[in-house]
DNA sequence: GGCAGTCTAAACAATA
DNA sequence: GTATTGTTTAGACTGC
């Protein structure tokens, strides 16, 4: 993904110090993402320095607390619930407690987030219980994670709007049967996408040189404490097949046989596939024909991606520390229904099962239910084959990365800390 | 300078 | 009629 920040001069205008602290104080909200109430938001205690991108890729703390991954936890939707803050200078250990989202930074209401509108989208849709969320949902969580848009000009709804729109990444899911177009449909995050927009989570934040924020966004804050912190992409992609696996096959299935996002696959024919036979193929989707006129914003690479990881994964055998990193709820139920249940949109209510715990079916598959059930079972079997074989490789792949990362870990830790010597 | 990615603004249509 | 939502287009900016 390209550059984010400072785009227009009101945001050059902003100094790269209060982003920084904006972006920090971000990933505090970041790590309420779980909706977790603030008094049981964990404090962390921040240190702002110049020298943080070094200290940033500095995994000090990695080795001082070897047992991170048992930090490493997954919320209620599967999301991890890792405290995206850590001490970056200071005992290098990363600061796990209730107090790390308090004292939200004054200067996060003025500086602009260091996410792009794509991302913000993203994060709000992916945090809500059912990974679906009506426009108006995420304009408050934008509002209410970056206070900076409660004073901004009302422009930047717009650009949601034109980012769900215009973006491959989103997926329009009606709430109920007749609502084809108006109000009220439910945005999703299309799973062949999610790497791709986790992938410019990880790389915004720190890499975006533009950006001079230093704050460490979540997801890579994630990573750092699933010790893919200083990873090869490959690595990040194990990382990311797993928190993808998440995500049902089945309801990947599902959701690429909605008509309703029809739309969108016409335009970019990338999915058209189903799901499970996707999973097995080796060459990945055809991006968009014409990358330059279907607006896909910086989706292009990322089903390869995707397809990458997963080709990758389903050849590992199974490692069983692994599962840790999978939230109960795949475990509970494999059927990949997790994130679906809808708790605030009554509309849900009305399609129950039939649905198969998915929430917001399209019209299309219930049409097809009668005479499927047998099918259904079938495919619903199938799905948990390859799901549960998924998550097993997965674990390989993440236990191998995580042997990888400490070792290289570290070797960059020493290499910084000599260079800090030499430094001094 | 071209390109890609992103943001912003505007206009318009559909719907509640 | 108004507000909201969704789509589309155009222009601008920035970094590579």
């Amino acid at each position: 993904m390209g550059p984010v920040i400072g785009m227009t001069p009101d945001k050059r205008a902003e100094t790269p110090g209060a982003e920084k602290f904006a972006g920090l104080n971000q990933i505090y909200k970041m790590g309420s993402l779980p909706e977790v109430g603030d008094a049981a938001r964990p404090k962390a205690t921040l240190v702002g320095t110049d020298s943080a991108d070094d200290e940033l890729t500095n995994l000090n703390w990695l080795h001082e607390n070897s047992n991170l991954l048992t930090n490493f936890r997954l919320g209620s939707e599967g999301f991890p619930m890792v405290s995206p803050l850590y001490d970056i200078e200071g005992d290098d250990v990363p600061v796990f407690g209730p107090s790390c989202y308090q004292n939200p930074e004054k200067k996060s209401a003025t500086s602009k987030p260091p996410y792009s509108f794509s991302l913000l989208i993203y994060m709000a849709i992916e945090h809500s219980p059912n990974k679906c969320l009506p426009v108006k949902e995420i304009y408050s969580w934008i509002l209410d994670r970056f206070p900076y848009f409660a004073t901004a000009p009302t422009g930047w709804k717009n650009s949601v709007r034109h980012n769900l729109s215009l973006n491959k990444c989103f997926q329009k899911v009606e709430r109920s049967h007749g609502k084809v177009n108006g109000k009220g449909s439910l945005w999703c995050v299309d799973p062949e996408y999610k790497p791709n927009l986790m992938q410019a989570l990880k790389k915004q934040p720190f890499s975006s040189p533009q950006s001079g924020s230093l704050s460490p966004h979540y997801l890579s804050s994630v990573l750092k404490q699933s010790q893919v912190q200083t990873l090869k992409e490959s690595d990040i992609d194990a990382a990311t097949a797993m928190i993808l696996l998440n995500t049902s096959i089945e309801q990947e299935i599902l959701e690429c046989e909605k008509p309703s996002l029809q739309k969108k696959r016409g335009y970019s024919s990338a999915f058209s596939a189903p799901g499970a036979v996707r999973l097995q193929e080796s060459h990945p989707p055809a991006a968009s024909i014409d990358p330059k006129a279907d607006h896909n914003y910086s989706a292009n690479s990322m089903a390869a991606q995707r397809c990458a990881s997963r080709a990758s994964v389903s050849s590992l055998s199974s490692v069983d520390e692994v599962y840790e990193f999978i939230p109960k709820s795949s475990h509970v139920g494999s059927d990949g229904s997790e994130g679906f249940h809808s708790d605030e949109d009554t509309d849900a209510e009305d399609e129950d099962d039939r649905l198969g715990d998915s929430g917001y079916a399209p019209q299309a598959h219930e049409d097809s239910a009668p005479e499927g059930q047998p099918g259904k079972k079938k495919r619903k079997q199938s799905c948990q084959e390859i799901d549960e074989e998924l998550k097993e490789a997965a674990g390989s792949l993440l236990h191998l990365a995580g042997i990888r990362t400490c070792l290289g870990s570290l070797i960059s830790t020493a290499k910084a800390q000599s260079q800090k010597h030499r430094k001094k």
